[in-house]
DNA sequence: GTTTAATTTAAACGCTTGTTTAATTTATTT
DNA sequence: AAATAAATTAAACAAGCGTTTAAATTAAAC
């Protein structure tokens, strides 16, 4: 069996990996725990991957390869402006949620340390995102929709950011918003917390003074 | 000389390991990191704080403990809600902007439940922080300024999450924006990225249908 | 069925970690 | 000046780390 594809084994590490880099950060982690918890031997992860770096590197791949293609489909859909922009904070929400780990680990894991080569594929990915959210914006805004006077590459960040402080803050949300279990949390990021964004953007995008 | 207040040389390592945490976390900053750093021997660390833990517990507590006042002094303020909550958005970002590595950590860091039970303290200022924030917005609300249907706990999320979304993907926005100095990029979140979060929050709070 | 390659394992490697010890230097008090 | 307390140090500690080794097991090829 190649070391280079993923097989079932492989992706198994991967989404262990994920699990605990997410929860106790990258070098909080051993492989030792990882190992113990995907069931496999310690030299496995070396084995297949080289290194702990080199498992982060395939971790990294394997979860941001088809965010774009979404959010490019969505550009071209025939929508008014205002409901692409609640589709794409849907999407950006969803797949977040569904990959908290990896996105922790590419905002705060990455960001502190030098690994550039690894950052200018994901930059890429930024910077076509805020094309397309642009596309859109200035769509409703040549439409008279939207008003004219917004930053557009600062809406990412209030979408985004948004969810990441309630999600880094997550027991204390957890305790004052009685989300007590996994369920209760999750579906109130699918809906109180996805709609107050689509509300916070619509009302940014189409108030005017 | 006590081992529980604060002498300079305490600082110097508090001040010290502020640094190493933001720069490579707190599980990526050893010890002799910082003892290194601080131009201390290593069971200094032990000696005064008992444990890397208690350190990271001390800082947390010499970098926050007068925010609560400031806002707390802003709420009896003779202000409109609207100006108080655009004066709390500036407290706020710059408070976070002038301890960018102490706030950091507490997102990075906090994340697990077991570290958030040992820093109790800094969940009651989370929360005395919101109580205030609602006082704000109640007002407003009461004088018929504000809308009634705006979730107030997400508000926080809101303002705090944008700057730091804005400020973990640092690189990505200096080139955007072309923030060639260092002078340029606190300029640009004094002024455009706080007039973006007030205007934002503005938004939610008064647009309506 | 034998040979060859791929997978899996337990054990050990060398190194770093946080913390503690006990001795020494410095400062304070009597 | 002597006695006591505080500060500082080098060294050692056990534990955990990522990684490597070499042997054992399983699968594939011939």
């Amino acid at each position: 069996m190649s070391k280079v594809e993923l097989n079932d084994k492989k992706i198994q590490i991967l989404e262990v990996a994920e699990k605990l880099f997410s929860e106790k950060g990258f070098e909080g982690t051993s492989i030792r725990d990882i190992s113990k918890m995907a069931k496999i031997n310690i030299a496995m992860v070396s084995y297949y991957f080289g290194s702990k770096e080199r498992l982060l590197e395939a971790l990294l791949l394997y979860k941001t390869s088809d965010l774009k293609l979404q959010i490019e489909l969505l550009l071209h859909e025939n929508l008014e402006p205002l409901d692409k922009v609640n589709k794409l904070i849907e999407i950006y929400i969803n797949r977040i949620n569904c990959n908290r780990g990896i996105y922790r680990i590419l905002h705060f894991e990455l960001t502190s340390k030098k690994r550039e080569e690894n950052l200018a594929a994901f930059t890429e990915l930024k910077k076509g995102n805020l094309k397309s959210l642009e596309t859109i914006v200035k769509e409703g805004q040549s439409k008279g929709i939207f008003r004219k006077d917004v930053i557009i590459p600062l809406i990412t960040p209030t979408i985004m950011g948004t969810f990441f402080h309630f999600h880094m803050n997550k027991p204390f949300f957890e305790e004052l918003l009685n989300l007590n279990t996994e369920t209760l949390y999750n579906d109130y990021i699918k809906n109180s917390l996805t709609k107050h964004i689509q509300q916070t953007i619509k009302a940014l995008l189409v108030y005017e003074n």
